[in-house]
DNA sequence: AAATATTTGTCCGTATGTATT
DNA sequence: TAATACATACGGACAAATATT
C-alpha cells in the first residue's frame, strides 16, 4: 500500500482483498475480518476500509450485514483450456451448467494487415466480424472478436445468431473441424468498451488471447480476439 | 478516462499511453503527439496530461525534450513460449543477446498443502525455495520462486548461485532431462514485493504462471511460480 | 430476559491531493 | 503562478443491528 502514486488507497485495498478471494484465501460465503482489523492490517483508518469494501460490495464480491459483518459472495476462478482444441463450450463442461454466448456485433469490414498476415490473405481483403460476449452463470467472463474470410464465411454472423456458437457455426460453413494453431496471451487495464460488456470496474484486467483457428487442411479459417476477465479466470496450458 | 474510481486521471493516460506503446501503436524512438493533442483526446486539462507524462518519463518508457517533442523510449514485448518445453534461457533465444538469471534469495521450509499437492509429496516435507530474477538487456522480465524436494534436490541453491540457471543447476543434481507437464495462467496486480523486484509503478499488472516440471521417468522435480511484467512480455501457447 | 460487547452505518470536521481555469 | 472545486484520507462520536454472556 503506497500513497501519491495515483491509485487512492481504498482501491488498492479493494484490489488486494479481490484477489485473495479470487486466489482461494477467503472461500465463499466466509466472513472477512472486521473493519477495524481490516485497517490494522493495511496501516489506514477505518473508513478507508469502508471505501474498498463498499467498492466490493457495488461489484458484488462482498455482501455487507450491519451488526453480523462482512461476507464473500463470489466464487473461485474458472478454468479455461488452452491447447490444440480449445472451444469456449467444452471449456465450462463440468464447471458449471449454464455456459452462454451471445452474439454482441456483426458486420463486414476490409483487414487491417495484422489481421490480414494472420490469416494469409491480402490487407484489404473483406472480413466478416463477430463480437462475442460469453457468460457462466449469468456472470460475463469474456468478449470476443471473431474475424472471418467474407469469401467461405460470408453467411456465418446469421448462423452464430441462430445457433449462439463459433463451433456450430463453422460447421453450418462446412468446417466440420477446426484446431487451434497458435496462441498469444498478454495482459493489460481493461478498456472503456471491455469494461462495459463484462461489467468490471476501472482498473480491472483482462487477459488477452490472441489466436488463429485452421481447418483440417490447415486453411487458416478465425482469427480472434478474446478478453477475459483476470479474475474470474485462469487458464491452463497442457 | 472516468473521473472518481480512485484512480487518477493522470495515472489512468500514463497506463493508457504505456499499454499503447507495447501493443506496438508507437514504434521505438517515434515521437509522440503533443500535449495539447493527447489533452484533447483524452479529454482533460493539458496540465493532467503533462503529470502523465512525467509520470512515465521517471519510469523510463518516455523522454521530453523541450522544444522538440517526447519520444518512446522502450522495446517491444518479448515472446516467450509456454509448453513442454518451456525454459527461460531458450526463450529468449534470438530476441536478445544479453539474457540473465539472478539469485535473489534461497532457503528451506516445509511444504503447505498447496506445494505438496502439486510435487506429489505429503504436507510438512522439506523443500528447498529458489527465488529468482530475470533480466534481458538489463530489463527486470520476471521473478520466479521455485520449489524443489529437499530429499532429492538438497543442494540445489548452490549450484543455482554458481550456474545462474536452473536448468544447469538440475543438471548438477543429476536431472539431465525434464518437461513442463502443466502451466496455469493468471494475471492480477503487481503486490509490493513483485513491484520492488520488477522495478513496476503502483497499478501494474503481473501474468503469473504455476508450473509443474517434471523429470525423464515422470516425477516432479520443480513447482514454479512466475510472475511476469504485464506490459513488457506475451506469452504464445502451442 | 437483560446487560454488554461487537460489528456495520452515518454524521461531523479538517487536511491534503487532484484537476480545472 | 494562483484561485477554485472536488476527491481522498483521517479522526472522533454516536446510532443501529446483531451476537454473546
Amino acid at each position: 500500500m503506497e500513497r501519491q502514486t495515483g491509485i487512492a488507497m481504498w482501491r488498492q485495498i479493494a484490489d488486494e482483498i479481490r484477489q485473495s478471494i479470487a486466489g482461494g484465501e477467503y472461500a465463499a460465503r466466509e466472513i472477512l475480518p472486521g473493519e477495524m482489523a481490516l485497517a490494522e492490517r493495511f496501516g489506514v483508518n477505518r473508513h478507508t476500509v469502508r471505501s474498498a469494501i463498499a467498492a466490493l460490495v457495488r461489484e458484488g464480491v462482498l455482501r455487507a450485514e450491519r451488526g453480523r459483518g462482512t461476507f464473500v459472495e463470489k466464487r473461485d476462478r474458472l478454468r479455461f483450456r488452452v491447447g490444440p482444441r480449445t472451444r469456449f463450450s467444452e471449456g465450462i463442461a463440468g464447471q458449471s451448467s449454464s455456459g452462454e454466448g451471445r452474439l454482441l456485433r456483426s458486420g463486414t469490414e476490409e483487414a487491417d494487415s495484422v489481421t490480414a498476415d494472420a490469416l494469409g490473405i491480402a490487407a484489404g481483403e473483406k472480413l466478416v466480424r463477430v463480437e462475442m460476449l460469453y457468460l457462466v452463470d449469468r456472470i460475463p467472463i469474456s468478449v470476443a472478436t471473431n474475424f472471418f474470410p467474407a469469401e467461405r464465411f460470408g453467411d456465418i454472423a446469421g448462423h452464430v445468431r441462430r445457433t449462439r456458437s463459433i463451433t456450430a457455426a463453422l460447421a453450418a460453413c462446412g468446417v466440420g473441424d477446426y484446431s487451434r494453431k497458435w496462441t498469444t496471451i498478454t495482459a493489460r487495464h481493461a478498456d472503456t468498451a471491455d469494461r462495459q460488456a463484462l461489467s468490471l470496474s476501472p482498473g480491472a484486467i483482462v487477459l488477452h488471447g490472441t489466436a488463429l483457428n485452421v481447418d483440417a487442411a490447415g486453411t487458416a479459417i478465425q482469427y480472434a480476439n478474446t478478453r477475459f476477465a483476470a479474475d474470474r479466470v485462469e487458464l491452463t496450458v497442457d
